[in-house]
RNA sequence: GGUCGGAUGGCCGAGUGGCUAGGCAGAGGUCUGCAAAACCUUUUACAGCGGUUCGAAUCCGCUUCCGACCUCCA
């Protein structure tokens, strides 16, 4: 299974097959988020992404040391390198430390990323922990020909950069169209070309975050931070490279650009991307003011929407899209989503309370199984997988109401490759369906009392007891010998 | 303007040369004391125009529309 797994390399715009570098161990980098502010829905949708990508390799075998960075610094407001940083603007807005800010949102995206059960990565480095290793390839950069210093700012000299390597590999955009923009270069500009970025800025006097360096006070560039820290804990060369695609144009075509020039390779043999998630078509970001936020989804409290929804249902929701597809966000998609996934949930109850039976039948757990390899492995496509996932529903419904026979071998196949996929791979959990021991001793009295007005003849309480449950949402299902109950 | 990617049934969303994706919604049925749930059956598709092919939603060309990136954003 390990060797069919096939995944889309940016760089190739093809599906290739996935040979780690030095197999069974994978080293994985994904851009994290900028802590400024409250992570917006869009920004979810990478990392669910990625941590959909990260299980399907543990469970495939590998040992993945999964980074994910956390931006603390050096990320400024403007283009062309000017400007204030996003953390000193929102201090200043906030009055508290930058710092302060960086702790607010990063336990805020901390908090949203387990409610989403996102499983954590490996090792989570922070820009401002990794200065001097910054330095350090900053230093290395330059010494390398490929940078230079103006008044305490360094920047990449992007021209020079690519008359020996292709700049624009994940692109493919024309250089020299690109240089050749007019573009107004803005006053003062003090790089030489107009594709330079900065590696490192000196900072102005009412600049707060600002290290020493050997070009005088400053911060790191934006960029920098990932090839560092990359470099660091994966090595100069490692096999996933993921992020959203919006970062691929800027972010990974400069990183790319600061290893090849401080390490003479491009740091991954796979750059993955996700793609975007849409509001009435139009990519959810911050600038566009149309970002939902997870806190708002869940409870429901934003003006577009009709009620909350659950962060799993949200979870099922965008892996039912693949991950290089827009996915467009809506009520009704939501609330279709949400139906679907309490039906995968009632269904892994239902497998609970099978027993085995001795009757013929031709169902085949382990083709069904290999289907869902294939699914996965055809570059991790969750939407096919889930749509597999749904004949193993209609097995065991099936099997539940006595119209399907199992017997104990295909229940045990049943139970492995369901709880496999769906809890290990999908990473989905039942925060519809609470269960708590209490609870259900409760409830098992509660139920016993109506079927024994029900065996009665006593219509009246029994439906009562019935229908007062179902207000509540819990729903009682009826079959020939027992009578189970499922929380809506 | 440049680069790239889209356009699939009422909604969401896979697929990508011949075989039902799937979920939600709709219709009919089975089961049930009545329900619910479940199960079975079923309706509505591949933007338009050409071309290649025995055969195209799928490949090629053109057209229209949409989006992303090119300026901070996952």
């Amino acid at each position: 299974m390990k060797d069919s797994l096939v995944v889309y390399n940016t760089v190739n715009r093809i599906k290739e097959k996935f040979e780690p570098l030095n197999s069974p161990f994978v080293g994985m980098y994904v851009c994290g988020p900028t802590v400024y502010s409250d992570v917006h829905l869009g920004n979810c949708r990478t990392f669910v992404s990625f941590d959909l990508i990260f299980r399907y390799l543990l469970h495939l075998g590998y040992k993945v040391r999964y980074v994910r960075n956390i931006t603390d610094a050096g990320h400024l407001e403007g283009d062309r390198d000017e400007g204030d940083d996003k953390f000193s603007k929102k201090a200043r807005l906030e009055q508290v430390e930058p710092m302060e800010i960086v702790q607010k949102y990063t336990l805020g995206f901390h908090e949203v990323l387990t409610l989403f059960n996102t499983l954590p990565p490996s090792i989570e480095p922070t820009a401002t922990g990794h200065i001097s290793e910054q330095i350090e390839m900053v230093k290395e950069i330059i010494d390398n020909g490929f940078a230079y210093v103006v008044n305490g700012t360094v920047y990449f000299d992007v021209e020079k950069y690519s008359k020996e390597n292709n700049y624009t590999l994940l692109t493919n955009r024309n250089l020299e169209d690109m240089l050749n923009n007019t573009r107004e270069l803005g006053g003062q500009d003090e790089k030489r070309g107009r594709l330079d970025f900065a590696l490192w800025i000196k900072a102005k006097p009412e600049h707060i975050m600002r290290w020493p360096s050997p070009w005088g006070v400053g911060f790191p560039g934006w960029h920098i931070e990932c090839s560092a820290m990359s470099n660091k804990y994966l090595g100069a060369q490692f096999d996933i490279h993921g992020g959203g695609m919006d970062l691929a144009a800027t972010h990974h075509t400069n990183e790319i650009a600061q290893s090849q020039a401080c390490n003479h390779t491009n740091p991954a043999k796979y750059w993955m991307h996700t793609n975007m998630l849409t509001v009435n078509g139009v990519r959810m970001s911050k600038s566009a003011g149309n970002g939902f936020l997870p806190h708002e989804l869940f409870t429901g409290s934003h003006p577009l929407l009709k009620k909350g929804y659950t962060p799993m249902s949200i979870r099922f929701f965008m892996l039912q899209a693949h991950y290089r597809s827009t996915l467009d966000f809506s009520n009704d998609a939501l609330d279709a989503a949400e139906k679907g996934f309490k039906r995968l949930m009632n269904a892994m109850v239902l497998l609970k309370e099978l027993h085995p039976s001795d009757r013929e039948n031709d169902i085949n757990i382990p083709e069904l199984e290999d289907r869902c390899y294939t699914a996965m492995n055809d570059d991790f496509n969750s939407p096919v997988l889930i749509a597999e996932l749904f004949e193993g529903v209609r097995i065991i419904n099936g099997a539940y109401d006595e119209k399907v026979f199992l017997n104990s071998e295909q229940i045990d196949q049943l139970k492995t490759l369901m709880e496999q996929f769906v809890y290990e791979v999908l990473g989905l959990k039942d925060d519809i369906l609470k269960m708590d021991e209490d609870f259900d001793k409760v409830m098992d009295i509660v139920v016993g009392l109506r079927n024994e007005a029900k065996e009665n003849r006593d219509y009246v309480s029994s439906d009562k007891i019935r229908d007062s449950l179902q207000k509540i949402g819990i729903q009682l299902k009826d079959n020939k010998s027992t009578t189970l109950w499922l929380k809506n």
